[in-house]
DNA sequence: AGGTCTAATTTGTTATAACTAATGTGTCAG
DNA sequence: CTGACACATTAGTTATAACAAATTAGACCT
């Protein structure tokens, strides 16, 4: 009497189990049926659980086959995407230099500091493919939220180098909401160099802010890109019309 | 046994009834019980049409009270979100001044000519807001799918604006996935003159193709706009942390 | 061994039913 | 007329059941 639905625990144990590895990427889910015995719910239940799950890209799911974890970070959205899993399905390698880790306070970015004002954290972060930078990232994220965040903390290779689920496994940082922008300038020098082009490209820039769930800001993502943004659409509501 | 589900009918005919204005915007729709003997299906049925349209953006549900027509135009994407509706939620006036509509053939710009090898419409349009120009819109469709079209198809003020409204609304153009890209270039003569922008400005383009389901190309969309994209993002996989 | 058909498995759709919780409504007392 | 309370309405959750449709697995035959 919870009050937190049945569908609800089940999705979030199932989500655990993708998180934990327990379902690794490419496994095959149990059954329905074997789910709603092991959580000894009906099966209505453990579909919902599952559809919230496919729906965020989590899974797949096959009539007459069953579900397949599809990914751990599905695209929920055009900017907070995984680089690391972009870059993978292109059969190329994703590499992450971390570049400066700091505790700053004053003398911050305006952007920033228009959201926060305590000390924060600076993760500067080169991001690579193939060995060639493509991104610089710039996260600003308040010094409480990550206590004894530390290099050691950023893999410079492998699957997971996404800042946002080392965020939220590692500190439990989650975000309910966010608001971004995207614009394009001119490349200032100390960008262009590590970014190895020319001053005044110009180039892309995604400036992201995360809220909680109170409204409360959680960080500030700034980025800036060599190259497109590219992704792929849903279509709109579908509409079925007879064959 | 025709194969559609009934779900998939009562969504399409509820669909059909918001877009016809029957069900118009701020009004409640019928109970899930009278819609369930309206369309002789089970409150099952009924609720999971229900819930594809309120998925959508099109309505809006609360316990006890009942269904109410959110929009016609839900945000279902980034890009694709209508301009119209972005302006007009900052209480702005949205403009669009058809710039031509000419049927063309050979010289095309390569990225459409990549998608298409047929008699193509060229559908250039300025977007305003509070008549400053905005966004320079150029839309490549293939002739035989709107035949007939004709600049009265395009008003250049009120609500409905949009060309993917139009293009499906009028034409019965529908689209089911799309590939979006951002990039950022230096404007052209032309297009700086239309934007009224200095030339070689940074500005941002966008360019958009849109699928159906057999994966045959619609249509072509590039947009040149002065100033950022900004828009707001849902939160991760939604976990309740039981209160 | 390889291909084909059949049967079992598994998700998708739909109906019925009961209960919960939020909302709206109407009655009655003051 | 107003506020409080009880009742009806309505969406949300959950279980059970049956069948459809797609896939998989196994038996069988050549």
């Amino acid at each position: 009497m919870s009050g937190i639905p049945k569908y609800q625990v089940v999705h979030d144990e199932i989500l655990g189990r993708l998180e934990s590895g327990q379902y690794a990427v490419g496994m095959r889910l149990p059954t329905e049926k074997d789910l709603s015995n092991t959580f000894d719910v009906s099966r209505v239940t453990v579909r919902k659980a599952l559809e919230l799950l496919v729906r965020a890209g989590f899974l797949t799911s096959r009539r007459g086959s069953g579900y397949n974890v599809a990914t751990l970070s599905p695209l929920f959205s055009t900017c907070l995407v995984s680089f690391t899993d972009k870059v993978l399905i292109e059969g190329r390698v994703p590499g992450a230099k971390l570049l400066r880790i700091d505790k700053i306070a004053g003398k911050l970015p305006p952007e920033v500091a228009e959201f926060f004002d305590e000390q924060l954290v600076l993760i500067e972060r080169l991001r690579t493919v193939d060995g060639s930078p493509r991104m610089l990232t710039q996260t600003w994220i308040p010094h409480r939220l990550v206590p004894g965040i530390k290099a050691e903390h950023f893999p410079q290779s492998g699957q997971n180098q996404s800042i946002l689920r080392i965020l939220r496994h590692v500190f439990q940082v989650d975000w309910s909401s966010a608001c971004e922008t995207i614009d394009c300038l001119v490349a200032a020098p100390d960008v262009a160099d590590r970014l190895e082009i020319p001053v005044n490209t110009p180039i892309l820039s995604q400036a992201c802010t995360a809220f909680d769930s109170t409204g409360e800001p959680v960080f500030f993502d700034m980025l800036f890109r060599k190259g497109p943004i590219s992704f792929d659409l849903a279509g709109p509501a579908p509409r079925q019309t007879g064959t």
